[in-house]
DNA sequence: CCCGAATTCTGACACTCCGTCAGATGGGCG
DNA sequence: CGCCCATCTGACGGAGTGTCAGAATTCGGG
């Protein structure tokens, strides 16, 4: 693990390490509260109280702070990406796909304005945000190929499926349906059985188990 | 269908509807080289061969005349989403899908730059991009649902499925998966099998028939 | 064809933000 | 206490933003 730099190279100490985590936090919010096209540099400055100069200290520019934030995501999601890895076969298939849904529902609640920035940045072809999004994804995308392809190993899963596609759509849904939660909570359809539902999606189509 | 206005509120001419026009793809170009965060109003009026002032005659800011390029989506997709609303039941229906599945991907492929900006800065609540968010994904929401619930209906899709959220899964896996594509084809994953696979996942999520 | 009025465009400006220095500041250590 | 080095910042040239007043262009009527 290589230490954290300035700019201009030099690795820095713990009062700087200190400054660097304020101007990541201040980042964060301001992301949040203005989104990605609003926040200045100078903002950022203002926010933590110091110079505009401190900031370029540590950061080229606003989206290279974002991307330090982007980079803790993969850290933070490990543990979810965990719970893809069981059998979601049998009985209790569906209570670990809901589980798993849900607990990743509540990472995007958390994180959204940084995924959100990460993913735009990677499908807008920067490279070093696909990196990132590689790191973030393989896991989840090893997982649920694994479980496709046994399902069609078992012959509950038809060959002409793409195992790949089938995972990648998956965690399409599960990428894009938190930032419409709000729309449909206003047309009644509740959290909960917004999770419900993609949980069985997501049962049905890694394992080949019916919709019911 | 109201007039197009400046800035100012004026109804705006043939010669300035042309100015607005060539401003407007230059935009739509630079967003594409370039991605959203780094589109200038100097670069577009460079681009355009206008001084800046004649940019901000038709547009308050870049993002302005982003949300104008958004504004001419839902006319563009319409003749997709109509193909949402054929009867996909039965053995045509795959087919049906298929069709679907592609033209929708291409419309992506045409339009990712524009769509990306909508999307995001709906996701980030701001409320005339979530307008016409809704006015763009309102047809297939509504084409979507009413085929769920007649599967629900038939007894091949279980009560417990939300309909809105089956609907909405599947769009988010429409919306994203363009944007994976060409990591998939580096790892050997086809555009025509992603978007077989696709075909089957919707087809089977909303006609309740087996994934085969 | 020319003129006046309406429309469209732009030079010029004040302001804010960007990004980079050289040098000021300050905290830890001998 | 005083030195040293990491850290911070004032100050600056350059670029982008956004707004005018007035210049250029178009067009209809005489």
């Amino acid at each position: 693990m290589s230490d954290t730099t300035a700019t201009d190279g030099r690795v820095i100490g713990e009062r700087a390490l200190q400054t660097r985590r304020r101007i990541l936090e201040a980042t964060a919010a301001l992301l949040r509260d203005q989104g990605a096209l609003d926040v200045k540099a100078m903002d950022v400055a203002r926010e933590v109280g110091t110079s505009p100069a401190t900031f370029y200290q540590y950061f080229a520019d606003v989206e290279d702070a974002i991307f330090a934030l982007a980079l803790e995501l993969p850290e933070k999601v490990a543990p979810i990406q965990a719970q893809f890895e069981s059998d979601w076969s049998g009985p209790l298939g569906l209570d670990l796909a809901r589980q798993a849904v849900s607990d990743y529902t509540d990472f995007w609640d958390e994180n959204a304005a940084v995924l959100r920035v990460l993913l735009l940045r990677a499908d807008e072809r920067d490279e070093r945000f696909r990196q990132v999004r590689r790191d973030y994804n393989a896991p989840f995308m090893t997982a649920m190929v694994a479980k496709v392809r046994s399902a069609q190993d078992a012959g509950r899963i038809a060959k002409a499926i793409d195992a790949e596609a089938t995972a990648g759509a998956m965690l399409a849904a599960l990428d894009r349906l938190p930032n419409y939660r709000e729309g449909f909570e206003k047309r009644g359809t509740s959290r909960e059985a917004m999770i419900e539902t993609v949980a069985r999606l997501l049962h049905s189509s890694l394992t080949g188990e019916p919709l019911s």
